[in-house]
DNA sequence: CGCTCAGTTGAGTCATTTCAAACGTTGTGG
DNA sequence: CCACAACGTTTGAAATGACTCAACTGAGCG
């Protein structure tokens, strides 16, 4: 599995906000000469706290983030998950103040990019602001079927739709085959993505794993029989691809 | 209550627009006059369906509108709650083909707008396009709140959570003094909001009513006690303002 | 007046949670 | 290189919140 280098995180972000409607190349080329400011966390730091108002948005190059909130007697739900190559919070640029936590999943590296320089390539080429508005769309369209999925899904299903979306969304990256990718979350974390416990997520996990659908190491998830896995997730990727 | 006419309705939204960064004169008034089309739907009436792609966007200016996925067994799950004066679809501007369906929980008349109008009117007035872009973070926003309401907390909190947010938002329009407020939903309705049977929702409200925290009639809702509510729900206005 | 749709109630069941303990793995410092 | 600590995973048993099924009641409407 390849982990990218520092400078690739960015520019797998731009060839995907490319790929929908292509950028004119003085454009494509003002957002990956943006200044970053990396950072390095540890798993289980939270980077950007609820309510915070932070004056950049964090790019993903390594690990994995999720936005999560919190309920008043600690219990958490992790809202999305972001892979190297997306940017976690790019609503921020718009609205500053954070509704949700930025956390790192496992140990990660962010790329920081200042919010008056993402609102001034913006302004200088609309096409980037169209395409900073499309990917919050889209973003909002992902959060939306996990509410289904939670709301409605049972466990297996909640789990195989899941699993069949990150492979998609690794795959959109050119990250994976779509079979074989990184998930480095612990099983209570994936609990707090699906609306679980981590007892009833071991258990399920156990599961799809004698149905021989997936296999789950500690860091990466196989997927063994894909058709399988998205009919018990009930998984169609249009939702992803933003037609 | 209030039954807004058809120019109230855009002129609720273009308000709202305006609220949080103001429009130039002209931009509203660019907004304010961009032709309509009415439309008048009947209570559970899908006027939208998953993966078509229209070339308007609807703004709802009588009645209730909700944006809803549906599983394989049928199970349905509102996303989203869409009060007169709001677009329920303001992301199919730019991104036309829908990932959830339109429904009309009550007879509704929706106005019509079509995507090229609103696209030009963005072009033409970057702070326009600028307030549609802030318009669907906050939607996003919403929908992750739901989020963590339906994946962890239970049926009681849930319901409170949901009363207060439709409360400061009709509160937000300038519809309500914020204790009493049109929802004409089912229970039938409500669960699908929720993730609850109606069954349950039946007997949740129930409770509710027994603690007096509210009042519940076929279409409205007055709170009793906000801080009890909002309590019982951990409600916090913070996300819904974009501040 | 009868039909339909929404709300209400009861009883039994089930998926998921809770609690508690044991086990395995990884990293670290002596 | 071993011992230990920290963390994550696995297992069992009991409790429970929410669901299902099914029937009945009430309101609105032609």
């Amino acid at each position: 599995m390849p982990y990218p280098s520092n400078h690739s995180a960015m520019s797998l972000f731009v060839q995907r906000l490319d790929s929908h409607t292509p950028l004119a190349a003085d454009a494509r080329q003002a957002l990956l000469s943006l200044p970053v400011q990396r950072q390095d966390v540890r798993a289980h730091f939270d980077f950007v706290d609820l309510g915070s108002s932070s004056d950049h948005a964090s790019l993903v190059s390594e690990g994995l983030v999720g936005r999560v909130g919190q309920t008043g007697d600690g219990r958490r739900q992790i809202v999305s998950l972001h892979i190297p190559g997306e940017i976690a919070d790019l609503q921020s640029v718009i609205v500053p103040q954070a509704t949700t936590a930025l956390t790192a999943l496992t140990g990660s590296t962010l790329l920081r990019v200042a919010h008056d320089d993402l609102r001034r390539v913006g302004l200088e080429h609309p096409s980037i602001a169209t395409a900073f508005w499309r990917a919050c769309v889209v973003e909002a369209a992902i959060v939306a079927q996990w509410l289904i999925n939670i709301g409605q899904r049972p466990a297996r299903a909640r789990m195989a739709h899941l699993f069949c979306e990150m492979a998609a969304r690794y795959e959109m990256l050119d990250q994976s085959d779509g079979r074989r990718y990184r998930l480095p979350m612990t099983q209570e974390q994936l609990g707090d993505a699906l609306g679980l416990t981590s007892v009833h997520v071991n258990r399920t996990l156990q599961g799809l794993r004698e149905e021989r659908l997936v296999a789950v190491s500690r860091d990466s998830i196989e997927i063994l029989d894909w058709d399988a896995l998205a009919a018990a997730g009930e998984f169609h990727r249009a939702y992803l691809v933003a037609a």
